[in-house]
DNA sequence: CCTTAATTGTGTATATTTGACACATTAAAA
DNA sequence: TTTTAATGTGTCAAATATACACAATTAAGG
């Protein structure tokens, strides 16, 4: 193994995917930049990790800076780390996505920030390697979603049914059988109904749920258990 | 976004988290240290990224120095980047998993470096955060080894069913039912048989398979297709 | 040479989960 | 009060997973 290096210098970046949900449509926050370098394009939201800062402690301050939000859902996706992926100076860029709902951040931070919601469907080609970020991103969030019930995130505190399968079917591009869809979520046990109804609907209107904490916590333990000695090793 | 950096350094390191499989155990290659830091103690193979070197490609040369291995499997795992995880200098380092054939490797260069495979159940403490880093990918092994067939890494190129069952019970820590178990594997055709039995065992030989390549292609393919669109964002 | 012990190969019955679809209920608007 | 567009609940068949029985192969020991 080699020293520690005496000369030369990579710089450590962390760029934040932030996901958010509007009841119809998975969206991205993204940043249409009026500074340089590459002034006028779409990118994600950034910034240089410090050298006395923890990089998860990079990835909050720069959600909070960009959003307002003090305690986000947050997730390391990948390391991108080729040669020339800023053209300006050598940068390793460590990606962190987020999930938000929709209506949480402060948009005084947003307009600052010249950020935008836009609908992953309508994503501008960002600059650097970003795109690529999006994609792992996107499928490490379908890959935990398809697991862990972390779409959760995306949603207000209380939701229907429907709300809750339009959230997946965005998530996956998928659609979804109502009725099977219903029975399996419910099975979990992890909803619990607030007894009220959701007045936004125009038709019939779905009963309001909230994620039961307690019952979610038993959930992923039930999860745990199917790797079962995982405390072994420690 | 803030400018460019001035002043201050990160020093980004790669570590590698080596698995391997003897037919009963899955096992670390771990090394001890006859360098500074941490002198005399356990601690995963590892280096620092060079300035004009691809991320990935630091992985692959740290294991080939230690291995004399050309195109290992190789996984980043996370990038772990604590304020004092090293005391020595700020540093960032981005984990890598690695699944090696246990008698693939030059056995000289484990001996310079002073490396030895040992058993999972009995690894030693470990410097820095790397005993993290070994949880975590191990983890991380976990998840794809259920969705992907990437426990054939650990395996030499033929090799019986109750050796495959074998390595599978190892990753999860798990007994396994051998006729449901051969049932399932079989039934995703990526194995083919090379008509030849296993001339090691001391009982009733069993038959000797390998991997169909184009097989596994397809199979690999079936599952991208649970993604289905994720080519509409590009 | 024949039995025993250990391991591999194959089959089958049962329970559980999934997928497809029918029908009743609720609420607003025409 | 009829229509329209949603939500809530049930049922059946197909696919999958689970548990377990039994036959075949090989080496070793009497």
């Amino acid at each position: 193994m080699a020293n520690y290096p005496h000369s030369g210098r990579i710089l450590v970046a962390v760029d934040c995917i932030i996901f958010g949900f509007d009841g119809e449509c998975l969206k991205l926050l993204l940043i249409k930049r009026n500074f340089e370098p590459e002034l006028g394009k779409w990118s994600l939201m950034g910034g240089f990790l410090n050298e006395k800062e923890d990089l998860h402690a990079a990835a909050v301050r720069i959600l909070f800076n960009l959003t307002g939000i003090h305690n986000p859902y947050l997730e390391q996706v990948h390391t991108f780390g080729q040669i020339d992926r800023d053209p300006v100076e050598r940068t390793i860029s460590v990606g962190y996505y987020s999930l938000i709902s929709i209506h949480d951040q402060d948009p005084a931070a947003l307009a600052n920030h010249n950020a935008s919601w836009i609908e992953l469907s309508q994503k501008p080609s960002l600059i650097f390697d970003h795109d690529q970020m999006v994609e792992v991103a996107l499928r490490q969030l379908r890959y935990k979603a398809a697991m862990f019930p972390i779409g959760f995130e995306l949603l207000p505190n209380t939701f229907t049914l429907p709300q809750l399968q339009k959230l997946y079917e965005a998530i996956y591009n998928v659609s979804l059988d109502r009725r099977n869809f219903s029975r399996k979520i419910l099975s979990t046990q992890i909803l619990e109904s607030t007894g009220e109804k959701d007045a936004a609907s125009v038709t019939k209107k779905g009963t309001l749920y909230r994620l039961n904490a307690d019952k979610y916590q038993d959930y992923l333990k039930g999860f745990n258990s199917f790797l079962p000695e995982f405390a072994e090793l420690t």
